[in-house]
DNA sequence: GTTAGTGCAAACCTTTTGCAGCTCT
DNA sequence: AGAGCTGCAAAAGGTTTGCACTAAC
C-alpha cells in the first residue's frame, strides 16, 4: 500500500510504473487504470464504477475507492473538485497531461483547461519564497463561460422588457 | 435564500453587504460572521459550530451549515479543501483579504498563503482566452514545507545509518 | 403580521473499514 | 505458499432536508 510519489512519462507507463513499485496489476485495476487513460471527461468514483461494472459486473465499488486512494497516493491521478458543481463528490484524471488549472462554468458545468504559463510562474515562485517542495498544484476557477453570459444578457434582457410591459 | 454575488469591501461590511440584500441579521448569523472574520485560522463547519456554541449553545450545527451555504453562495466567503489533509470536510475564510493561493504542508500541515502576482495574470489571461467571468478562483498547493523537507532528509539520513549498521 | 430563519430528528451521499475468501507472483 | 487484493456488509463522516416553532423586520 506504500506507494512512492513518481510522476509517470506517458499515458501506457502508468501500469510499467505501479508494476515497479510493486504494485499487482490485476484484472481489476487494469480495467480502471485504462478507463481512466481514456476518459474524455472528468470521472468522479461512482461514474468509474459504472464504467467499471460494465466491463466486469462483479467489480466492486470499493475496490475503486481503494484503486484511486493507491493512484492518488502514487501520484497517478490528480484529484479534482471542478468546484463541487455537481456535488461533493471527487474527479480524478490522469497526470499524463501536463499541468493545467480547470474553468468551471458554474451555470452549465461545462469544464475547460487552462495551460498557459503563470502556472508554472506560480509553481517557482512558492519553491523559492516558501523554500517548499510542490507534490501537487490545483487550480480551479468558477464562473461563467461566454456563452453562458450571453445567454444570461440576453434573459437579463427579456426579464426587464416583460417588466416594461407589465409597467 | 437567492443571494446575489457582491464583493465585500472590508471585515465589517459583511454584515452591510446582507442587510442589502434583504438577508436577516439573526443573532445566529452576528456570532457566526464575528467569528469568522476574526478568526486567525481555516475553520471547518464543525469549528465553527462549536466557537459559536461556546457563546450560544443553543446554536444549531444545521444553522453553521445553511448560514456557510447562503455566505459562499453570496460570495462573503471562500470554500478551500486544503487538499484534503485531515479530511473532507471544506474550511472556510472571508473574501475580505486579496487573492491568495493556499500552500499546505502534507507533513505537518502548516498552512501558507501566497499572494504573488501569477495569480492576477492567471486571471487576466483566463478571461481574455476564454472570455469567461470569473466569480471564484482557487489555488491549492500541497508538498513539503522547508522545515518538513529539512527533517525529512535527517529521516532518511538516519534509515540509512541504521541500514549500514544493520549490514 | 408576515415571511424568513431556527432547532430537532432523521435521512442522505460519499467514502472507509473489518473480515473472510480469492488470486497474483 | 503467502502476501496482497477483492467482495460483501456494515459503519463512519460530513452535509442536507422536512417540519413545526420562533423571531426579525
Amino acid at each position: 500500500m506504500p506507494v512512492s510519489q513518481t510522476v509517470p512519462k506517458s499515458n501506457t507507463s502508468a501500469k510499467d510504473a505501479l508494476k515497479e513499485k510493486g504494485v499487482r496489476l490485476t484484472r481489476q485495476r487494469q480495467i480502471l487504470l485504462d478507463i481512466l487513460n481514456s476518459s474524455a471527461t472528468h470521472l468522479d468514483a461512482e461514474n468509474l464504477y459504472l464504467l467499471a461494472r460494465a466491463k466486469d459486473p462483479k467489480l466492486n465499488r470499493v475496490t475503486v475507492y481503494r484503486t484511486l486512494k493507491m493512484l492518488k497516493q502514487g501520484g497517478l491521478v490528480d484529484e479534482l473538485d471542478l468546484m463541487h458543481f455537481g456535488g461533493d463528490q471527487h474527479y480524478y484524471e490522469s497526470k499524463m497531461k501536463p499541468e493545467h488549472a480547470h474553468i468551471i462554468c458554474m451555470r452549465c458545468g461545462r469544464v475547460e483547461e487552462f495551460f498557459g504559463e503563470p502556472l508554472q510562474k506560480l509553481r517557482q515562485q512558492v519553491e523559492q519564497d516558501f523554500g517548499f517542495q510542490i507534490l501537487i498544484a490545483r487550480t480551479e476557477v468558477g464562473g461563467y463561460c461566454a456563452l453562458c453570459r450571453a445567454l444570461r444578457a440576453r434573459e437579463v434582457q427579456d426579464a426587464a422588457a416583460q417588466g416594461v410591459a407589465r409597467a
